[in-house]
DNA sequence: AACTCTTTTTTGTATGACAAACATATCATA
DNA sequence: TATGATATGTTTGTCATACAAAAAAGAGTT
């Protein structure tokens, strides 16, 4: 049941240091869409499960206008299908999609690595080392999952935001949702975290040294092994 | 006023080789958004522009149900932008944006030039020779601007077809929206057209050769250089 | 001109309605 | 039994209507 507006979704702390006013009491539909949205990449609404709309009415508390247009949100974003007159389905993702999203993503992250060399400030750099040692002590600290991801999320929001290109930054966020449904694999054995942080360091040195090209590597080759990773689980 | 469905929209013939039966009534709120969306792109709509609910329901002819919904899935394609009761906008893209899009285009169309080197048919290929050589046709011809940007839409769509990645094809189309809000400008002096011809005939001959680095680059190339002439144009 | 108050417009959301498409259960027949 | 036809119930697609809250536009005052 959506509550009234907490606005519990607002900003992230401290990344904006912009002095807007966000202007941000999302609409019904929008929180309607969020809850619809993280239900799925957390399987609560599983891939092929067929959505019908007095069911989400009930579920979310709201009409069915809401709820329809929070449909034709998550329709564009690609996570559900919509076939006429049957509604909208959860997308289930085959092993090739998989291996497509990785291949986008890899080639966009380039570029967000290139234009982070090129464009990002000091200070973007700067925190992209703070952020990069607060996940390798995580790492040490043998934190959960949870907490790594959460901690490599705001990682890629310090290069998207270095990058300074909104559309970049639009594309790999539309990306990283996708590939979200299937990325609950993937990080918790040691070895395979210390490679991460091998590809993170690699990532740092080369932003520091504002090196275009080794970063736009990095990036690239990055997203490949997390990419071979997930495509490993799910053909084993 | 849009008419009942006289189902114009079928699929493309002949490239479709399975034997799936297209299921395609397109649904009201679809067609609303088309027409929209193609209203935004020829700037009947112009950026900036307003929209009230209740214009576009008289001048599309349906109910405001299907307009939102409609709306809806133009926000999410970026096409406008919703504030929370001030309604859409249609988008005004700005100098800074134009570059970040042709940015990103290049690097996705590069990764669909890779993949079509590496996984396109050879019937992909001599359709690519084939849609080059009408090109090269209504170049010779002097043909209008727009029978030219329908080949090459026909080019791109063979291309994205060849490359075989659903993701990628997605992302390039998606962008291409966008980009087609100033790609008005362009076309029309000789000097440009053979440049053109220059970039399509390289991408060609590494199409042929299956010379999948080379057709990146060239991929890469030419968009790049299509952006330096909208980015020309919009400066001066 | 700048400010406040009032009126009008527009959006956000809910509800009820109904035809058409679909799904399911029921029954008839080869 | 398997098949096909029919009736029944669901769900979607679309519309109309309603109303509170926000925003815009006007009106009047200082």
């Amino acid at each position: 049941m959506l509550k009234p507006d907490t606005d519990s979704t607002g900003p992230v702390a401290g990344r904006d240091h912009s002095m807007r006013v966000e202007r941000k009491s999302l609409t019904l539909r929008e929180r309607a869409a969020d809850v619809i949205r993280q239900a799925i990449i957390d399987h609560r609404l599983p891939p092929g499960k067929h959505l019908k709309e007095r069911e989400l009415c009930e579920m979310l508390g709201v009409s069915r206008t809401s709820v329809r247009e929070a449909l034709r949100h998550l329709e564009s974003e690609h996570l559900i299908e919509t076939v006429a007159h049957r509604g909208p389905v959860v997308v289930s993702l085959s092993i090739e999609d998989a291996k497509e999203l990785y291949q986008v993503r890899s080639s966009l992250e380039g570029l967000a690595g290139e234009l982070f060399a090129r464009h990002a400030t000091d200070e973007h750099i700067r925190n992209l080392r703070k952020t990069a040692e607060e996940m390798a002590d995580a790492v040490a600290r043998d934190h959960s999952e949870a907490t790594l991801i959460e901690i490599i999320e705001r990682f890629y929001e310090v290069l998207l935001d270095g990058s300074q290109s909104k559309v970049c930054a639009q594309f790999i966020r539309s990306l990283n949702t996708r590939i979200s449904m299937f990325r609950r694999v993937g990080l918790n054995d040691a070895e395979r975290r210390s490679g991460m942080m091998n590809d993170i360091d690699e990532i740092v040195r080369a932003a520091e040294e504002r090196n275009a090209g080794a970063l736009k590597q990095a990036c690239i080759r990055h997203v490949e092994r997390a990419g071979a990773i997930v495509m490993q689980q799910l053909n084993g």
